[in-house]
RNA sequence: GGGCGAUUAGCGCAGUUGGCUAGCGCGCUUCCUUGACAUGGAAGAGGUCACUGGUUCGAGUCCAGUAUCGCCCA
């Protein structure tokens, strides 16, 4: 064996191995026929924008700990990978190269300045970018050392998860969960998008209030124009303050009571007073009732506006404090506020509600790229066309400087009252850095809020009392419709997310993501009344879904009704309706979805939903066959705590709504399966038995006739929809040809073998419509959210901060199991784990000393394994008995590390189970480091080369190690076992080291770790054998304190005279004391044991031993440093004597306390007074 | 504004139903190139467990409040 471990040397080798073996292969059939029971996990799928980062590595290491752990234990374990194609994030880098290459000049969007690029051309621009990514990222999985199965690799766009996104979609939009609405949208005018609230960021800006003074009219509230916001037949009169005075308003006076009077609003956006619609003031304002029924007319626009009264508008804090409302002055806004706030319902979040409130117009003042436009809404510009065409920035300094150039009409009065620095947080567009506007759009939007989504998503945290969790094995009730979070505080980010709800906004104006498969006519169309009774036709056959503003098409179409009409086409291969309606006039929408609606239909698009055998076709010599029967509800999924409401929410909403609900047991309540009876294939298939032995299995016909218990069966004819009696089938009857429909209601799963049906072809039901409720299973049994890395000083790692670790560079330069092991070290329960980062000064790039702990690790587990095989090798002819050993005929040391070895197991799979990663690696290095190299491997050393039993031990506490580490180090412990395997091994009873499925799973050379069992071990904890060891090893730690204290030259050896007590415990574990502190003899304590220079005292048990053979020191010299140590341990030992003499004489804790403790630390008082004599005893020896 | 987390040795972190004389790794000091491993070994220094109260025989641990830092959602 090499001297040391060097990763590279291994990584690709053995990564190449697991690959020609299919070691990772996952296999639905052997979860459907029983033989395995199921682990699976989708791996959130990373964006092709960018390559992986640190937190990806930590993410796919713990979830792969718990796959490779799985697949070891004996479940059939699929690990499903795959990339997200992030449309606004991938849009976006790939617009950017494209400018920067100077391919791209203009906006993308825009025909005549973009250079010629077309959606296609454009489209097949990012595919290269994805392929490019999709190829790196996998790379780096690989690297990393992932199980996945990556035969089954997907990607949302692909045309598996393509047709999942197609399908849903026309579910909802059907099931009327899918809505095209008018709602103000994040705005991102670079790219030209709604983008959703995850894909902006705030960031504080250096801004002004600026204070606008609004005159003051007389005019109706039923005046048409203040209704619509127009100015038609308007002539307002101005209101002075003379008349506001008289109407109580305070501080009128000190106005010229001739001069129009004025409100002033304060507002950080001056431009968008365009669109105002309103002004509102606080009802508690004492302003308020002066100005009821008063109107404003605004300046330039001249559009009637009313003052309306809101609660929610800020009371300026003179005001607020002079009414005695503390709560309200305290509002930083407060001091900024004027008490009138006005409202533009087009331009913002907050007036967009108080417009919906009070009934407002809504006037959108801008284009899609920001500037002030006239064409979007804004009808009455009046005179204000002198803003139109500037972009935003620009139409505030023109509207600033209009305010400040002019007055209230025939006084000195400006309009701008005056500016206030204000430093404020602004919404920015993570992709485009552009200031985001609230911008008025028509969206799509999957109306969430309704209960079959978001309550359902809830209903999943009621934990029901009698089922059990995830992973108990079938035959049980298995509890299919619940989620669990790990750490369980998380469940409530969950659930109040979905508690404050709002519907999802699902349309994105991009070119790169699923098109929306809805055509639409514009307002106003004529429609052919012959064309609309085809579409209702199609519609009854599923192929379409038509959606009308009026749902009496029959009369209204014919006379030419004028809304517009959406039409939504289920499947894209559909080219007769889509030619159809295309020569109808109808044109598909522009936009794509957004990107999270395809992600959340992941757990289903990656296992071949909605039609499996339709998935094979596309993608020939792939199975997806049984994958969503064995697979979904999948076991966990491991993600970061923002992903629990971006993506976890909707995966449980789609999942619940699109899948039937489970049968108890594990799979469908009801399978279904066309048959074409006209076809000789079909018929003569379905009429042989089935089932994984054809000799056995019930026939089909047998199936049908309700022959098997627990099964009822239910045939339809498609071409009338008429029920049929199934036992008339299959007969040579003619008459029955046609096309059937059989549905198969499962009642025992016990009695029907799930892959019966799904080698018979049938599918769990997805065709039901679920329109009623969502009742079916959850997408994952737990949620493990982990944690987040951050750098040295807890900030986040981001490329432009400089501080990210590329864990590539890791792999470089420490190999994948030192970052993996460093990665589940670090891995606690908390919310953040910090990774001071550091420059590596001979590559220059970023690195972390933390990840040294990994590296010294699997080499410590390296040169263990070196040590065992020359030991191992050396006398490997000795013995070839293959009968078990008894562990009670070992000695001590081995019957210890036996006994370690089992509490080390428990503590890994406790560890694993809870999620506790930290805690698996804790148990992993002390059972290696502090128990196998620091005392087993030293203490075999005098007598393993004579004991064939002891190499026996020392094999299989090795293997044993190796096998418990693979789950988080995969390579070194491959490399490893592929040595240790080619030894001849001899077992110990109690412990299993199984091969697993390494014979069925292999490259053709020796058996692969990975496909072997997890170790298991039984009856070998050995309570005295772990006692004895730690006294052993307390006495060597003492004698070598002594030592030290003498300055004895390590190769110096040294005589212990010890009580006949201690000599008994060392002839239990012979020479092994005498090794790890260097003595050359042991001998009996008594009158004759030397005294004097060159030998010192031992305290050990509250005993006093000797050792002699010490240097000839000063005799003051060792002495003083000797009476420092003793007077040291003296201090202490008094201290514990204080602490428990002190608690004992507490009544209250000699009655409250259980007696099992004051019996204790009776026993440890009695112990340390002991001891503290004989320090004292040998202090005055010392003078 | 709502929710959550953190605060323990110079640094990074454990400490899961209260029993602790508070541990681990890195770093630091002294010594050792002993035959698996210097990516190692032996010995050692270093902490009022953020603060203030409370519950309890007993609090790093439970409760209330304060401070600081951070995250998520608005």
């Amino acid at each position: 064996m090499p001297k040391q471990f060097v990763p590279v040397e291994h990584e690709n080798r053995i990564s190449a191995r697991w690959e020609k073996a299919r070691a990772f292969r996952a296999d639905p059939g052997a979860v459907l026929r029983g033989e395995r029971k199921p682990f699976s996990m989708f791996i959130p799928p990373p964006n092709v924008t960018g390559a992986l980062h640190l937190g990806h590595a930590l993410n796919n290491t713990l979830q792969d700990v718990l796959t490779r752990y799985h697949r070891m234990a004996g479940y059939e374990t699929l690990w499903m990978p795959g990339t997200d194609h992030a449309g606004i994030a991938t849009q976006a880098v790939v617009e950017k190269r494209l400018r920067k290459d100077g391919e791209l000049k203009g906006p993308l969007k825009d025909a005549d300045r973009n250079g010629g690029w077309t959606r296609e051309k454009f489209v097949t621009k990012v595919q290269e970018w994805k392929d490019e990514y999709e190829a790196r990222i996998t790379n780096q999985l690989k690297a990393m050392g992932v199980s996945c199965d990556f035969s089954r690799q997907r990607f949302t766009m692909d045309p598996v998860c393509a047709a999942a996104v197609r399908e849903a979609f026309f579910r909802l939009f059907s099931d009327g969960l899918i809505y095209r609405g008018k709602r103000l949208v994040n705005w991102d005018p670079a790219l030209q998008t709604a983008v959703a609230d995850d894909e902006c960021y705030d960031e504080e800006i250096n801004g002004n209030f600026y204070y606008l003074r609004y005159p003051l009219v007389h005019a109706s509230s039923q005046d048409p124009a203040i209704r619509t916001g127009g100015r038609e037949n308007v002539d307002p009169l101005p209101l002075t303050w003379g008349e506001l005075a008289r109407r109580g308003y305070p501080g009128a006076e000190q106005f010229d009571s001739d001069v129009q009077a004025w409100v002033t609003v304060a507002t950080t956006r001056p431009e968008t007073y365009l669109g105002d619609t309103a002004v509102a003031v606080n009802p508690h304002d004492p302003r308020a009732k002066a100005l009821r029924g008063v109107f404003i007319e605004l300046p330039v626009v001249g559009r009637i506006i009313p003052i309306i009264e809101d609660e929610y508008v800020v009371l300026p804090r003179e005001v607020a404090e002079r009414l005695g409302r503390e709560d309200d002055a305290k509002d930083p806004k407060s001091a900024f506020a004027s008490g009138f706030l006005k409202v533009t319902p087009a331009h913002d979040q907050n007036d967009w509600e108080l417009g919906l409130r009070h009934g407002l117009a809504v006037i959108n003042v801008m284009a899609p790229d920001g500037s002030i436009s006239s064409t979007h809404g804004w009808s009455d510009v009046g005179n204000a066309t002198i803003f139109v065409g500037k972009k935003r920035e620009d139409a505030r300094k023109s509207v600033v400087k209009y305010f400040e150039e002019h007055s209230i009409q025939g006084s000195a009065y400006k309009l701008l009252e005056q500016i206030k620095p204000y430093r404020h947080s602004v919404k920015h567009s993570d992709r485009s850095k552009a200031i985001v506007e609230p911008y008025l759009s028509d969206q799509w939007y999957v109306k969430v809020t309704d209960p079959r989504m978001a309550k359902a998503a809830n209903e999943t945290l009621a934990k029901p009392e009698a089922l059990g969790t995830g992973h108990q094995a079938s035959g049980k009730a298995e509890d299919t419709t619940h989620l669990t979070f790990h750490p369980e505080r998380y469940a409530k980010t969950f659930q109040q997310w979905h508690e404050g709800i709002r519907d999802w906004c699902i349309s994105r104006q991009l070119w790169w993501g699923h098109r929306i498969p809805v055509w639409g006519t514009k307002q106003g169309h004529q429609h052919d009344l012959r064309f609309l009774m085809q579409v209702r036709e199609w519609e009854k056959a599923g192929r379409v879904f038509a959606k009308f503003t009026n749902d009496q098409i029959e009369t209204d179409a014919g006379a030419g009704a004028k809304f517009p009409h959406y039409i939504c086409v289920r499947s894209p291969d559909d080219r007769e309706v889509i030619a159809a309606i295309e020569a109808d006039g109808f044109t598909q929408d522009p936009d794509v979805l957004d990107t999270w609606f395809s992600s959340a239909l992941w757990p289903l698009s990656t296992l071949g939903w909605p039609d499996a055998a339709a998935a094979e076709k596309m993608l020939p010599g792939s199975q997806f066959t049984g994958l969503l029967a064995a697979f979904n509800p999948s076991s966990v999924l491991s993600t970061a705590r923002e992903i629990i409401t971006l993506w976890v929410s909707r995966m449980v909403m789609m999942n619940r709504y699109m899948l039937p609900p489970r049968a108890p047991g594990h799979f469908a309540a009801t399978w279904r399966k066309v048959i074409d009876l006209n076809r000789e294939e079909d018929f003569a298939a379905n009429s042989k038995p089935f089932g994984p032995d054809p000799n056995k299995g019930p026939s089909f016909s047998d199936m049908l006739m309700n022959c098997v218990d627990g099964m009822s069966v239910e045939a339809t004819r498609l071409s009338d929809g008429q029920k049929v009696d199934p036992s008339t089938l299959f007969t040579t009857n003619t008459s029955s040809k046609d096309l059937y429909e059989f549905r198969i209601q499962v009642q025992s799963p016990e009695l029907v073998k799930t892959w019966q049906l799904v080698e018979a072809g049938f599918e769990p039901d997805f065709t039901r419509s679920s329109a009623k409720a969502s009742t079916g299973p959850v997408p994952f049994r737990n949620v493990f959210v982990h944690a987040v890395v951050q750098d040295g000083e807890g900030k986040k790692m981001s490329k432009s901060a400089g501080n990210g670790v590329d864990p590539l560079d890791i792999i470089a330069s420490h190999g994948a199991d030192a970052m993996r092991f460093t990665l589940c070290q670090m891995s606690t329960q908390t919310q953040d784990v910090r990774m001071p980062v550091q420059v590596d000064s001979k590559t220059g790039k970023n690195t972390s000393p933390k990840f040294d702990l990994g590296r010294s690790f699997a080499s410590k587990l390296w040169n263990a394994c070196r040590f065992a095989l020359t030991m191992l090798e050396g006398s490997a002819s000795a013995s070839t008995d293959s009968t078990p050993i008894d562990p009670a005929s070992l000695s001590l040391v081995d019957r210890w590390m036996l006994s370690r070895l089992q509490r080390g197991i428990a503590a890994c799979e406790k560890a694993i189970h809870a999620y506790e990663f930290n805690s698996y690696a804790e148990a992993c290095y002390d059972l290696l480091w502090r128990d196998f190299c620091d005392f087993y491997l030293e203490a075999i050393k005098p007598t393993v080369a004579q004991s064939a039993e002891q190499r026996a031990v020392l094999r299989n506490a090795l293997e044993t190690i190796v096998r418990l580490l693979h789950p988080m180090m995969p390579y070194v412990t491959e490399a490893a076992y592929e040595k240790l395997v080619a030894l001849p091994s001899r077992s110990i009873t109690g412990l299993t080291l199984s091969s697993g499925r390494a014979s069925q799973v292999s490259d053709g050379a020796t058996p692969l770790l990975c496909v072997s069992a997890w170790p298991e071990a039984k009856n070998l904890i050995d309570e005295a054998s772990e006692q004895a060891v730690q006294r052993l090893r307390e006495l060597a730690t003492t004698i070598n304190q002594v030592r030290a204290t003498y300055n004895v030259p390590p190769k110096a050896r040294v005589t212990l005279f010890a009580s006949e007590n201690v000599r008994t415990l060392l002839t239990h574990a012979p020479k092994v004391v005498e090794t790890l502190s260097g003595l050359n003899a042991v001998e009996a304590q008594g009158a004759k044991t030397p005294d004097g220079p060159g030998t010192a005292k031992v305290l050990f048990e509250g005993q006093e031993l000797r050792l002699t053979g010490l240097p000839q020191v000063e005799a003051s010299e060792g002495g003083s440093s000797e009476k420092d140590r003793l007077s040291k341990e003296r201090a202490e030992i008094s201290k514990k004597i204080a602490v428990l003499e002190g608690r004992l004489s507490n009544p209250g804790y000699i009655g409250r306390a259980p007696a099992k403790l004051v019996e204790e630390t009776k026993s440890q008082l009695h112990s340390a007074q002991n001891e503290l004599k004989v320090i004292d005893d040998a202090l005055k020896a010392l003078g």
